[in-house]
DNA sequence: CAATTCCATTAAGGTATCTTAAGAACGCTA
DNA sequence: TAGCGTTCTTAAGATACCTTAATGGAATTG
């Protein structure tokens, strides 16, 4: 099970038997059930996540109630309210499970602690937000210059493997439409 | 000129003295007209750049010619297309001065030689990244949850120093509308 | 397996924002 | 200081998307 973490953190940075070792040690297991919650807005992030099974959802509420899926992830993926993690901040967004999961995750003193003995991790970690800030970047400019389709048709074709673990509505969050909008974007689809 | 990038580094780790030198003397100066471009999509992206003068934004072009401007960057601001950096591949965004500006910039070769030689600057661009990773995350969600109006009064609240320096249709394209209608809504806002 | 809740679809009317077009104010530069 | 390009404003008609509501099918639970 761990296996995935480290094979994870190997694709980035060279790591010794030693290190991987002591990053294992590092980490606990959480068991998540559907609907289970990992993380609640008001309560505190202490841990970086990674998820070994399963998919979970990173998402706010806003003002009037209605919830905004800022993120999806499944198997392979780290998932977390970097904000509250990084701040020590009381969390704003609520990671939830969509299916059974099983989550890795490092508590931040421990994290810490492998920083200063692993330079690696560091850097690790540093490639790892950058290349998350850069997908985020593509995801701000999709949302600003496409259409709810040409949005839908990207996500469906780039994430299919998501897609096919989550329900419509959760999607139609995701790509900030209505359900019913997103409901006729694909008749019109089905209808060309 | 130098002493602000230094500043803006141990602000959030430790360097000694000679790290900065080291770091200073790894650096380069660019000065840039108005309306200078620091970097053309289709370029490639090799440096690292932080704003010592000025105001630029870093922008997109849609397959309509439409612009989209992901982000401005003030004085004491580092502003990249990070993408094209990351993947050594060519650039898909503009990055262009607005005012006169100073941009004191660092290439990828010698910013990997300090990575190897000083830990700290490892650490330094996680958390950089790290931050602006949840900026954007912010901005997702405020263009998901709120209306133009609510996230037109929060840039001039949150960027008051930016605001100041550049033309309300360069906002209207960072907010993700017409200059128009951020026309029309300043004017709802003062009707009120 | 029946009951109930959840989810996707469809349609109608409403709202936010866009597009186009025109003119007014501003700020350079000759 | 006149002229010219740039930026901002206003308004009208068009469009994308939302809200509400109703229906039927699918999934979950007792």
């Amino acid at each position: 099970m761990y296996d995935l973490l480290i094979g994870n953190i190997k694709e980035l940075v060279p790591i010794t038997e030693d290190e991987s070792k002591l990053i294992h040690k590092s980490f606990e297991t959480v068991h998540l059930k559907k609907k289970q919650f990992l993380l609640q807005s008001g309560e505190y992030s202490n841990h970086m996540r990674f998820i070994s099974q399963g998919c979970l959802k990173l998402y706010s509420i806003d003002e009037l109630g209605a919830e905004h899926i800022l993120q999806f992830g499944i198997s392979g993926w780290w998932l977390n309210d970097l904000y509250a993690y990084l701040t020590q901040k009381p969390a704003t967004f609520f990671i939830q499970a969509i299916t059974d999961s099983i989550v890795i995750q490092i508590h931040r003193d421990k994290l810490n602690e492998l920083f200063d003995k692993i330079h690696m991790m560091d850097r690790f970690f540093r490639i790892k937000t950058q290349n998350g800030y850069v997908a985020l970047m593509e995801r701000t400019i999709n949302n600003m210059s496409q259409s709810a389709e040409q949005r839908y048709l990207e996500f469906i074709s780039r994430y299919r493997d998501i897609e096919q673990q989550i329900p419509q509505y959760m999607l139609a969050s995701y790509l900030g439409v209505s359900p019913e909008h997103l409901s006729t974007i694909r008749k019109n689809i089905r209808d060309q």
